[in-house]
DNA sequence: CGACAATTTGAATCAGATCAAGGCCCGTGG
DNA sequence: CCACGGGCCTTGATCTGATTCAAATTGTCG
């Protein structure tokens, strides 16, 4: 179903043996991944969550028949791999090179700090509820601009860039892997882009690169109506 | 867009002032909820969390121009009212007469017993997350039908009683409700209903009663392809 | 019984999917 | 250095499924 089911390996498993770490609060054990390197599979078990800490990562389900939907990106600052029932129900992969921290708030332990982690835990989880409820809204309830409009809004808050002639938006994911996020085809994507630049609102000096000329106007055909 | 803007109100706040309650561990203070009530609204603060033991609450946001996003539906057992940073990000409101236990888990709070409720409120959450990845998965990739089969077989698998003749389902909510929290209009949900009943797969004894006469083929409908 | 609200059904329309080229970018090898 | 090849992206034409508009039907509750 996927083309790169070959690298799906565990890299999790990769950064249990480095150096003992201290198993303390702040112990910063990373995981590195290079492009298309998985760090967990869905059905896999695991408890341990994530912060990216450099590039972007894609979290996606996949059914039987490889229709794909991506949950969310991972950019840094993100927490991904938030267990259910101590297993994954999402694929991680990486799009770029990328870095995570592995944190040490897991949910069933005892002992000497397990309350902060527990309720560090906790936020993150009811951030990431807060985002998804968010991203339900997209996908129940707006049309493709808006979809499109709304996430590149989402990424201008995360990670534009000011430059004289207007904000400027890598994109390191697909036209296939936004439809897929979004709900639509690639090909409505890549129309909905098109839209936006017709309309003055953005510019693509390439197709993983926008400038946003006028982010008002994002924002406005990004909302429902 | 809703009957029952004006009942709303925060019911919550009643239920702060009934007898003092201990507020240990165990305190199991409920709130009592009419169909149409309100629980909370969009943007209220608050961050206790609930769990639903009698009767059926809707979980749903709005836009400005009414367009309506229901994020769930909460049953009896079913865990509600996960805040984001102290505040909440849907409304509220009964479907029908309900009842609601408050959870004394709240987010950042320090003393004994807050890591046990820390970790409580972490593993509800996370399994919130899991189900909105799922609902994330019906939203962006499923056909009309599909929705609404996924729909019944997880209503069934929650709350469907067994019977001589199949397995029937009541529906205490409208297909407006339905509609949107499939994304669909209540006109094609409406029509997906009389797909299924065509199809041999369910029965409408009335409009908020289904038989399940073929659970089997029903679950193969839900599914994507 | 009668009226209103909710649901169902029908017909027309439209947005997005699908099918099919064409163009662009970039790395590779002659 | 430039020609070639293969993704990915864009554009065009058509088709389909969901929406929209409209009306009939059912059910509910005074």
């Amino acid at each position: 179903m996927h083309t790169a089911i070959d690298t799906g390996f565990l890299a999790r498993e990769q950064l249990t043996k480095p150096r003992k770490k201290l198993k303390r609060c702040s112990s910063t054990a990373a995981v590195k991944l290079s492009p298309g390197q998985f760090l967990f599979h869905q059905g896999d078990d695991g408890d341990s969550i994530y912060r990216v800490t450099q590039g972007v990562v894609r979290l996606s389900r996949v059914t039987e028949k490889g229709r794909q939907q991506v949950v969310a990106f991972g950019y840094p600052g993100d927490i991904v791999g938030f267990p259910v029932a101590g297993c994954r129900n999402t694929d991680c992969d990486a799009l770029t090179s990328a870095r995570l921290e592995i944190l040490p708030a897991r949910l069933p332990r005892e002992g000497a700090g397990a309350e902060a982690e527990a309720a560090f835990l906790a936020a993150a989880a009811l951030f990431e509820i807060g985002n998804m409820q968010e991203h339900l809204m997209t996908l129940g309830r707006k049309s493709s601009r808006e979809r499109v409009s709304s996430f590149l809004c989402a990424l201008l808050r995360r990670i534009g860039r000011h430059d004289p002639d207007g904000i400027h938006v890598d994109l390191p994911m697909s036209r296939a892997d936004i439809a897929d996020f979004l709900g639509l085809r690639t090909e409505t994507v890549s129309r909905a882009f098109t839209d936006l630049r017709e309309a003055g609102i953005i510019e693509l000096p390439t197709a993983q690169r926008v400038t946003v000329l006028d982010p008002v106007r994002l924002d406005e055909t990004a909302e429902v109506d």
